[in-house]
RNA sequence: GGACGAUUAGCUCAGUUGGUUAGAGCACUUCUCUUACAAAGAAGGGGUCACUGGUUCGAGUCCAGUAUCGUCCACCA
């Protein structure tokens, strides 16, 4: 027998880059290299921003879908994570051009459109490169051979075929599911683009509210230049101080002379705003303009997409329209139109989300997607099956919020005005449209504008399985599981949605399980400005990946945020630790080989029985937690088993216990089984203690831990006599507590009688674990009952009476007794009281009832036992 | 304005369908380097589960309202 010698102190840096290439060379991450299997399941990972590295926040993504993937590779399945990386339009537009703009001093016009692109993508790929890296140091199971970005032209292809399918379908009035249209559109300035309103922020700003004199008004506006394209005034139809103004038309006195408007009354209009009265700008303000649809109000465009004022504006042309508001409230004031201005003015400022420049609303040329379209309506199909749960949302609650969010969606502005990105099929020749992949032949110009990055991957779960007639295809869609952050579910869940509901008819996943954010130890959002980010290699580097993963897989819960700081991810440091040593303990005693040798049913201990019933009640709640995606209370119903049963006292009794061959074959297969019920959670440290096993398999593609496994070593026997062994920590832990609030040095021995009553059959035989067990019992007399000595520490608890022979401080002793009798009689008050209460004896369950009628019983009991020391005591 | 959360120990959070005297980690106090582990062990202190009502034999858990905080959506000119 040899014995095992591993180092004291567990090093992820000497395992996990040595574990890692194991797991890669033995080709188990890719699905293909277990055709035996034949149940599948599927995640296709969220792809990251391939313009970047990955955040904490990336890192508690994968980590729980590496969780259920290799949690479901053990249950025997056919197991593919799917990795890849997005393109991200806009945001990866903004970063590069900043990157040029700082290391070369250039922009995007400067390399021209087609340079400009291919740095980006050779940028993309190199990013790529190193994410890939940073995932696989988090441990992530994926298939490499598979991995996908949203610009390889396999995968473009068939989001562009999408894209002239919905062109094509047409309603019997003549309208298509993708369409160009001239809609008022959040537009940037700075980006030059559209933006979809879920990529528009908004934030509270100072500014000024300006009260002007316009014709017979006076009106209060925020945006005096805009007054340029006025074309109605509007009030609300119930205002008195208007009602006879209404319908007529006024001349008003301008910068630019006077111009006519209409007066008209719409319920839009808050009556306590201002004075109650406002000026309609249709071409720049969404509320305007829906105003003036309703009335069929003329529309009058003055800003154009530099966000400068337009030739239609005279002198100020050309000007931004902030330089415009300076100069028209200059000249308005000169012209005593201005009434009076209030400086501060708080406003709700809509920004742009990616670069945080005012929004200016402008109508605009952009390509829609139309939401509720007669053929085919993505949002009363995606709304049937959120209802129907045909997919299912962890946590439930978020099914309203997905609702909520389905009711209240728009049409979809796919178009965007940047360069980075897939560009719209769409060819223009002499003002004919043609929508499809080639270009129709000489003269024909292609659209400028790319897409939408969530148009694209928004079909991600299809396309990388090789829509439509891929085997990966047929085997793995719709996949079982998709994951993501709570804050992208408009962005990318809905869409996902909708666009697989459309292009292959049926639901893209069967879950969908949205993670919390994380923030900081204060709850603040981590950014890079702020520093207090917290970096996931640095962290690995620090305290190992197994530590850092249970840290956001623990002590979280589905869809809420989570703060986390380095504290937490060391004490999980301290525990991977904690099983590490358990493991050596175990492993150094056991020696190589167990295999051989049969468990005799009649030497177990109650420790064994008691043990063994423990293992097998966390084999089933873990699989019942993780099937739910309790992963929290999984992680930490085996840590306490790990901690709390197994090393505090399992690992102990088997120091001494005399039954060596027995407690052999337990120790190692609950280290074994636990070892598998915590991979998922921990793959580097369970894998590289694992080995030490002299196993044939790796631990990846082991088999999940069942209850038949122990069915045939102990026997029925276990359910009545698992609970001995509960009676003995009691009162181990009681002579412990005894000796620790009387300060007793841990050296002393002390002469202890336990006094039994019904229990002495059972406890009789047991003396040698109350010895061992670090009680400090010299002598030990184990009766049924008996006189109780004068000297001595006493307690009680279940009818089990112990003394501790030592001096004592009779005066003390009696306040200690007097303090737990006072409890005590307390809970039996309450109990009684209880169980008193007829509509209680009625309704509540027989198995409750006699639960408190027992507990009432033990503790009137030993109150009586309490009750006659005390009276020996004085 | 609309929707959705959160509020449990000093801190970070669990608590699955209502049923032991409400739990963990960190922090704190006392003791111990006991042959797996001091990145440890033993023992302990600390909570009227935000508040007010209600349903119930029984509420941290279900319902209604209030307060505070937060997130998302819409948006005011």
């Amino acid at each position: 027998m040899t014995t095992k010698e591993l180092p004291k102190i567990y090093d992820p840096k000497k395992v996990e880059d040595k574990i890692y290439k194991i797991w890669e060379d033995s080709g188990f991450f890719n699905p293909d290299n277990l055709s035996e299997r034949k149940e599948t399941y599927a995640n296709i990972l969220p792809p990251p921003n391939a313009n970047g590295e990955l955040h904490i926040g990336h890192a508690s993504g994968y980590v729980t879908m590496d969780l259920l993937g290799r949690y479901n590779r053990m249950l025997g399945k056919k197991t593919l994570l799917l990795p890849g990386k997005d393109h991200a339009g806009i945001q990866t537009q903004v970063v590069y051009e900043k990157k040029i703009k700082k290391e070369r001093g250039i922009s995007r016009y400067d390399l021209g459109r087609d340079k400009f692109y291919q740095e980006i993508y050779d940028f993309c790929i190199d990013r790529s490169q190193y994410m890939r890296n940073q995932e696989k140091k988090l441990g992530l199971s994926a298939d490499w051979s598979r991995e996908k970005f949203t610009l390889n032209p396999d995968i473009v292809n068939i989001a562009l075929e999408t894209f002239v399918e919905m062109y094509n379908e047409i309603d019997s009035e003549g309208n298509r599911m993708a369409y160009k249209g001239k809609r008022i559109i959040n537009w940037c300035p700075r980006c030059a683009s559209a933006l979809a309103d879920v990529e528009v922020e908004h934030a509270e700003t100072q500014g000024k509210l300006y009260w002007i004199k316009y014709g017979p008004f006076v009106l209060a506006t925020s945006r005096p230049e805009t007054k340029l394209g006025d074309t109605a005034v509007a009030v609300h139809p119930d205002d008195d101080r208007y009602r006879d103004m209404v319908g007529k038309k006024y001349m008003i006195p301008g910068v630019l002379g006077e111009f006519e408007v209409e007066v008209i009354a719409d319920k839009e209009v808050d009556m306590n705003f201002g004075s109650g009265a406002i000026k309609v700008t249709p071409a720049h303000s969404f509320v305007d303009n829906e105003i003036a649809i309703r009335h069929n109000l003329p529309s009058r465009q003055i800003i154009d997409e530099s966000g400068k004022m337009m030739n239609n504006c005279g002198k100020y042309a050309g000007m931004t329209t902030q330089k415009a508001r300076e100069a028209i409230v200059a000249d308005m004031k000169k012209m005593g139109l201005i009434d009076h201005i209030e400086d501060n003015y708080i406003q709700n400022l809509s920004i742009c989300e990616r670069c945080k420049t005012p929004i200016e609303p402008i109508p605009s040329e952009q390509w829609f997607i139309n939401v509720n379209h007669k053929n085919f309506s993505l949002k009363e199909e995606a709304r049937k099956i959120i209802l129907n749960e045909d997919i299912k949302i962890q946590p439930a609650s978020f099914k309203k919020i997905m609702l909520n969010w389905i009711e209240n969606v728009h049409d979809w502005c796919i178009s965007r005005q940047i360069w980075w990105g897939p560009r719209i099929p769409a060819w223009y020749k002499d003002g004919e449209i043609k929508v499809q992949l080639e270009s129709p032949g000489e003269g024909w110009v292609q659209e400028d504008d790319t897409f939408d990055t969530w148009f694209s991957s928004g079909q991600w779960a299809y396309t990388t399985l090789k829509y439509p007639d891929g085997k990966d295809f047929k085997d793995f869609y719709p996949s079982n599981n998709m994951i993501m952050g709570r804050d992208i579910l408009p962005f990318w869940a809905f869409r996902m949605i909708i666009l697989s509901l459309y292009k292959t008819k049926t639901i893209p996943f069967k879950n969908l399980y949205f993670t919390g954010l994380i923030r900081d130890e204060k709850g603040h959002k981590m950014s890079k400005s702020k520093g207090n980010g917290i970096e996931p290699l640095e962290m690995i580097e620090k305290f190992g990946t197994d530590s850092v993963r249970l840290s956001v897989l623990i002590g979280s819960s589905p869809g809420n945020d989570m703060n986390l700081g380095e504290i937490k991810i060391e004490s999980y440091r301290n525990f991977v630790n904690k099983l590490w040593n358990i493991s050596r303990f175990v492993l150094a005693k056991i020696g190589d080989n167990t295999a051989d040798e049969k468990i005799k049913e009649e030497n177990l201990t109650y420790a064994d029985k008691w043990i063994v019933d423990k293992i097998k009640k966390i084999i089933v709640e873990v699989t019942d937690d993780l099937e739910k995606y309790n992963f929290s209370l999984a992680g930490e119903k085996l840590q306490n088993f790990t901690k709390n049963d197994f090393a505090d006292w399992y690992l102990e009794v088997a120091k001494f216990e005399n039954n060596q061959v027995e407690k052999n074959i337990i120790l190692a297969k609950i280290l074994k089984d636990l070892l598998k019920l915590w991979h998922p959670f921990i793959p580097f440290v369970t894998e590289e203690i694992w080995s030490n096993f002299n196993q044939a398999k790796l631990l990846l593609i082991e088999t999940w831990p069942t209850l038949e496994n122990w069915d045939d070593i102990v026997g029925e026997n276990i359910e009545t006599e698992r609970y001995i062994f509960t009676k003995i920590q009691a009162i181990v832990t009681a002579i412990r507590n005894l000796r620790a609030e009387n300060k007793i040095e841990p050296t002393k021995k002390l002469k202890t009688i336990i006094y039994t009553g019904n229990d002495f059959e059972i406890i009789k035989n047991e003396g040698i674990l109350i010895k061992n067990l670090r009680t400090g019992v010299g002598e030990l007399v184990i009766k049924k009952n008996g006189e109780k000595p004068a000297e001595a520490l006493y307690t009680i608890a279940s009818g089990i009476e112990i003394y501790l022979i030592n001096e004592i401080d009779k005066v003390a002793e009696q306040q200690r007794i007097q303090t737990e009798l006072s409890n005590l009689k307390k809970y039996t008050t309450d109990l009684a009281q209880r169980l008193s209460n007829k509509e209680f004896a009625k309704k509540a369950p027989a198995q409750i009832v006699v639960q408190e009628k027992e507990k009432l019983a033990k503790a009137q009991s030993d109150i009586l036992e309490m009750e006659k020391y005390l009276e020996k005591l004085k």
